[in-house]
RNA sequence: CGGGGUGUGGCUCAGUCUGGUAGAGCACAGCGUUCGGGUCGCUGGGGUCGUGAGUUCGAAUCUCGCCACCCCGACCA
């Protein structure tokens, strides 16, 4: 492709929407243009690089032997209201209503549709184990669209669903897909994670979620130095804490005015957080509730949640909060004497000779012990693990602390809705079964964006290989120069024979213009047709990660060249799987 | 939804406080100059100042409503 012929509106400032590294550079590179929040529009080198992402996936899936199939972006509300999400799904469903007031749905997912299909289609236990998938647009109307394409409304997914018989037939669909995620990521370059992930209000039994990691990421993520062990950090949790005894002297009340934080009362006491005990009052569907953390832990709602039973817990603000305290004002709160239900942290188990709240203001109490001041409470894993906590799962590994853009998603679902929406295939002994279904999903659009925040530098973005919209740019550097163009025109045509993508810079540009934008636009190797190096007989050849320029002579180019793609993909992808 | 902010040529912004002829840089078109890291100069085109109402002799500027977008908190690929 020649850079005079395809619209490439590299932009010098960015807009000033754009704050992440991923955004910025989309834009400035001609990637995408803004249609609305969170709506985009691909120009053709942006799309270049997603109709990489969607071949590498298609060609994975297809090997792990699932169908590829294409379902209706606007979907009846009916088989939403059969599913029960009609009502549920709540505001992020972008509902549509047709002439005759009908009601749809732009599927913001298709688990109802592939359901229906399946329940039209599906009869015999000889069918399954089956799976389809698709690569489909796909709407959710987020609350905060952000981050440009990480974060749109409209995005595109790869979303996959099995069908089994039994449990053990899910466990290895599920397998396949996990292992095809592997090769996907592993593909496109990414340095990424499987993990643990918290299955939510869906239940559900197991669940990975695949994470690139980027300090940008919105996900915390838990991983064991030592064992496989990795986590969402909604979910990890860490082995028991070694117990700490600070105190066997008597319980003894302290005045301690106006000190409400943790850090306060510590340096007024003088006193490490460890040996504080935190006093929260959460609001749930089932009432208020005392919980208990270490000074130097902190609340996990989702744990919470899980812990209590109950859909979601609320942190009041210090009006309310003081309302369900019978008007012990937040900061002096503690468990001795409260007439709430209590729950404390595991980590408080081998806590004791520690200071808390002496639900009074003003004032705290210190030496406490369980059983001698107060009751044992009951405990439940209730924190965020720290980095350093001890691992879960193996002996000796210790926890660290990582970011991660969540790119996929493998979901067992059990029978929610193959039961729900009425599939029964009729088993070996000619009885009705209802199968068991898996969910996988990957953000093809967010892995764009992904893959640039995890490769760019101060200049624009860096490309791994399997992603880049041209594996190779050549620069003329002078385009009046006949012999110079014969030189450039020669090149592309060779790399081209190879079968590499290339772009050829022919604009009527100065050459400091073209070496900034190709930086921008970040291809893997640089050529420069022209200049020096053309007075010498020679071409010069960069490799974008930061190689030596180095002159070949003509006839050795496409050669060179050649070579420091390979050398680029060593770089590149590296699992960092179990 | 709650809190904060911004809307002025395609982009980045000044002008708004203190009402009085709509500006700069970049981008775009033409000419010249330069030619290995966004050269320099001249000329030119392009703006209902988000939108609606109000105040005023006069509104980008003051008042009120609305809309859009961005940023910070609870969901998700």
């Amino acid at each position: 492709m020649k850079f005079s012929k395809i619209l490439i509106p590299t932009l010098k400032e960015p807009p000033t929407e754009a704050h992440t590294a991923s955004h910025r550079l989309m834009l400035r590179a001609g990637m995408i243009r803004p249609l609305g929040a969170g709506i985009y529009t691909w120009l053709p080198l942006g799309l270049r690089v997603l109709r990489k992402v969607e071949a590498i996936v298609r060609e994975e899936m297809d090997a792990a032997g699932a169908q590829e199939v294409l379902m209706p972006a606007v979907q009846p509300a009916e088989l939403w209201r059969e599913s029960g999400r009609w009502d549920h799904y709540g505001k992020e469903l972008l509902r549509l209503t047709d002439r005759h007031d009908r009601e749809f749905c732009f599927g913001p997912t298709h688990e109802e549709v592939i359901t229906d299909l399946a329940r039209r289609e599906l009869k015999s236990y000889r069918q399954l184990p089956i799976n389809f998938y698709q690569i489909q647009t796909k709407f959710r109307d987020e609350i905060r669209p952000r981050f440009g394409i990480m974060r749109g409304r409209e995005f595109l997914m790869k979303d996959a669903y099995s069908f089994d018989m039994d449990e053990a037939s899910l466990e290895e669909s599920y397998r396949a897909m996990y292992e095809a995620y592997n090769r996907i990521f592993r593909r496109c370059g990414l340095r990424f994670r499987p993990v643990e992930a918290d299955t939510g209000t869906i239940g559900g039994s197991f669940s990975h979620e695949f994470h690139v990691l980027a300090a940008s990421g919105e996900d915390g993520i838990a991983s064991c130095s030592q064992c496989d062990y990795a986590a969402n950090l909604e979910k990890a949790s860490s082995a028991p804490l070694p117990p700490l005894d600070f105190s066997d002297l008597p319980m003894r009340r302290v005045e301690t005015p106006g000190k409400k934080t943790i850090q306060a009362v510590s340096e007024f006491l003088g006193m490490r957080v460890e040996a504080l005990v935190k006093s929260l009052v959460v609001e749930t569907p089932n009432g208020p509730f005392l919980l208990l953390l270490r000074g130097d832990h902190e609340l996990n709602p989702i744990k919470a949640a899980a812990a209590l039973g109950v859909a979601q817990v609320v942190i009041p603000d210090p009006a309310r909060g003081a309302e369900l305290t019978g008007g012990i004002p937040i900061g002096f709160l503690g468990p001795v004497g409260t007439t709430l239900p209590v729950v404390a942290d595991e980590a408080l188990a081998g806590l004791n000779g520690f200071a808390c709240g002496a639900n009074a203001a003003d004032a705290h109490l210190t030496g406490v012990r369980w059983e001698r001041d107060l009751p044992k409470p009951r405990y439940a894993d209730l924190r965020t693990v720290l980095a350093g906590d001890p691992c879960p799962r193996c002996n000796g590994g210790q926890l660290s602390l990582d970011r991660g853009i969540e790119v996929g998603h493998v979901f067992k679902l059990g029978d929610k809705y193959s039961k729900s929406m009425g599939i029964v295939v009729l088993d070996q002994e000619g009885r009705e079964r209802t199968p068991i279904m898996g969910c996988y999903g990957i953000g093809v659009s967010r892995i764009v964006a992904a893959a640039i925040e995890q490769n760019h530098d101060a200049n624009g973005i860096i490309w791994p290989v399997a992603l880049a919209p041209f594996e190779v740019e050549i620069l003329l550097a002078n385009p009046n120069e006949p012999e110079a163009v014969r030189t450039a025109e020669t090149l592309y045509r060779e790399l081209r024979a190879r079968g590499l993508a290339v772009l050829l810079d022919d604009r009527d540009d100065r050459l400091g213009i073209k070496f900034k934008d190709a930086d921008l636009l970040g291809c893997p190797v640089r050529l420069v047709a022209g200049g020096r190096a053309l007075k010498e007989g020679k071409v010069e050849i960069q490799t974008r990660r930061g190689g030596d320029a180095v002159q070949a002579p003509l006839a050795e180019a496409v050669a060179v060249t050649l070579a420091r793609l390979e050398g680029c993909d060593g770089r590149d992808g590296q699992e960092m799987s179990a």
